[in-house]
RNA sequence: GGCGCGUUGACGGAACGGUUACGUGGAGCUCUGCAAAAGCUUAUAAAUGGGUUCGACUCCCAUACGUGCCUCCA
């Protein structure tokens, strides 16, 4: 059983191997907290849940960070245009603080509502303005920035593998000229580490910029400056600003995982930019690997056409709600299809991995009517034909553990469930059923024991009582009974042998 | 202009050079007190045209259509 997941860096399927024996550092790009996100959005937080899960499920010992950008997201990645978080502040009427705070909150109830694994840190990049500063001043020091009127940016000609991670073109990828050009970056490439406040502006999100980092001449005496306002010599005028989007990934993986981690993930989109500028600017400074492993997830359409903030057509999960799509649902619909393939959102297809969701539930509820004795399980398990569940836990792990391939391990699921659905209900080991469900939930996050429940003693006794009419015969009093049970949400199953009992909804 | 991806049955969606994917939905049959469920059966599946091969949905080339990145966006 080997874990192999799909490496950017080496554009192929790679054994993993972390760096610790048994442990994993693993670092997500999270959101930027300006809006709502869409399902598309989830849609990669799904199959990173996925990722941890699986980790988890090889006795991985998981440290992973969400960072939570929170400032300096630009509404253009060229470092034009206005700070996302500003912007909705005008747009709202609050601070950029609130704003943050707002859709941070939004966003970590997506994540229980998805039932998302948390992870041990969630990092807001304006806890981390000391870190990016300091780091934007090793990269100073090593001369690798410059500063021009309006911020102080990294000199991507200086890096010399700029290109590699994305297998750029830089000399050609312009030629479109949709990009704004930038007279006094010395590369179109080039990005921004801090970016000014516009002299006469005030921002909700500011800090002061330490005096060394201003000068242009490189300065070795580290020490020399300290990230407050006293550190501003008397006279000069303070400056104010704020970090560049892709720095605080850079500060934040170093401040809490270290210089090197073991895994990265994304989205495709931040393969040319984003994560080609963390990958320059860390190991601009520490020189070695920032990442041993970056796993990207493909992009979700909807209807066929790309999702975009800025077009405005993205589903969010309060809109399936509205369609009685609960986030459960809506993680089966993700699981079916495979991270690096590109999906498409439907509704007709959400529709289908409800039904297939509501379906798993009714098997995982055959577990409140078998009634095993230790002794009766054991005798049993000589001759159950009808459920291996240790063969199934294990195809079900070593399908995800092949580059997460989530569909396959569906497969696996619906033929085991389906030869479940199939057996004489007293043929079924609880404990295996059981066991079966727990390794669904754990690496799946279908939580599919936590959201079937056993039904009420009176129900139950509903049943009973109309066993004995059946028994009896008595049709009538029989239907009266069943339409009883119904009306309370539960559907009944005669078979040959056995009465079963399944959730309607 | 540069770089890339996709095209599988009603819909979603996999694997694989030679075998029924699977799911959801439709139709028919069996079973059944009725129903439900289940089982079985079923619908011209691989965009098009070439090539490689004993054999291709699976590899190669071309064409068509769609689509992505090179602004924002997972």
């Amino acid at each position: 059983m080997t874990l192999k997941f799909h490496n950017t860096l080496t554009n192929q399927v790679d054994e993993f191997a972390s760096q610790n024996n048994g442990k994993v550092t693993i670092y997500t790009c999270g959101p930027t907290v300006y809006d709502y996100p869409h399902i598309g959005n989830w849609a990669s937080y799904i199959y990173w849940d996925v990722l941890i899960r699986i980790l988890m499920a090889n006795d991985y010992e998981v440290n992973r960070v969400i960072n939570i950008t929170d400032v300096g997201h630009l509404t253009s990645d060229a470092d034009e245009g206005e700070d996302k978080l500003e912007k909705g502040a005008k747009r709202e009427g609050k601070t950029a603080w609130e704003i943050a705070a707002f859709y941070t909150e939004d966003f970590m109830n997506g994540m229980r509502s998805l039932g998302m694994i948390m992870p041990q840190h969630i990092a807001k990049a304006t806890d981390y303005i000391p870190q990016q500063l300091d780091m934007i001043r090793k990269l100073k020091n090593k001369g690798f920035t410059y500063r021009i009127s309006d911020g102080i940016y990294f000199e991507t000609s200086k890096f010399t593998r700029y290109a590699d991670f994305a297998h750029l073109k830089l000399g050609s990828q312009m030629a479109g000229a949709r990009v704004e050009f930038n007279p006094e970056k010395h590369n179109n490439s080039d990005f921004a580490l801090w970016k000014f406040t516009p002299t006469g502006e005030k921002r909700d999100m500011e800090w002061a910029t330490p005096a060394d980092l201003l000068d242009n001449n490189s300065r070795s005496d580290l020490e020399r400056s300290k990230i407050t306002e006293e550190s501003v010599p008397k006279g000069e005028q303070i400056v104010m600003g704020f970090p560049g989007w892709h720095i605080e990934c850079s500060a934040i993986i170093m401040a809490l995982l270290g210089e090197t981690i073991d895994i990265h993930t994304g989205g495709i989109d931040h393969i040319p930019v984003h994560h080609t500028n963390e990958i320059a600017q860390s190991e601009a400074i520490n020189n070695v690997r920032l990442s041993n492993y970056w796993l990207h997830s493909n992009h979700l359409k909807i209807n066929g056409s790309k999702i975009s903030k800025s077009l405005g057509n993205g589903y969010r999960l309060d809109d399936l709600a509205k369609k009685g799509f609960s986030p459960l649902d809506y993680r089966m619909f993700i699981l079916q299809g495979h991270y690096r393939n590109e999906g498409n959102f439907t509704f007709e297809g959400l529709q289908s991995a409800k039904n297939r969701l509501h379906n798993w539930r009714n098997i995982a509820a055959l577990r409140h009517q078998i009634h095993d004795t230790i002794q009766s399980d054991n005798a049993r398990n000589t001759n159950n034909k009808t459920i291996s569940p240790y063969a199934t836990s294990r195809a079900i792990i070593e399908a995800i553990d092949d580059d997460l391939g989530t569909p396959e391990a569906l497969r696996i699921i619906d033929e085991a469930f389906s030869s479940i659905s199939n057996a004489r209900i007293t043929n079924i080991n609880q404990q295996a059923l059981i066991n079966l469900l727990d390794t669904i939930d754990s690496t799946l996050g279908l939580q599919l024991i936590g959201s079937t429940p056993d039904i009420s003693d009176d129900l139950k006794r509903i049943i009973i009582e109309r066993n004995h009419a059946r028994a009896q015969k008595d049709w009538s009093k029989s239907d009266k009974l069943r339409d009883q049970l119904l009306s309370a949400g539960i559907i009944i199953r005669d078979t040959n042998s056995e009465v079963i009992w399944e959730y309607k909804d």
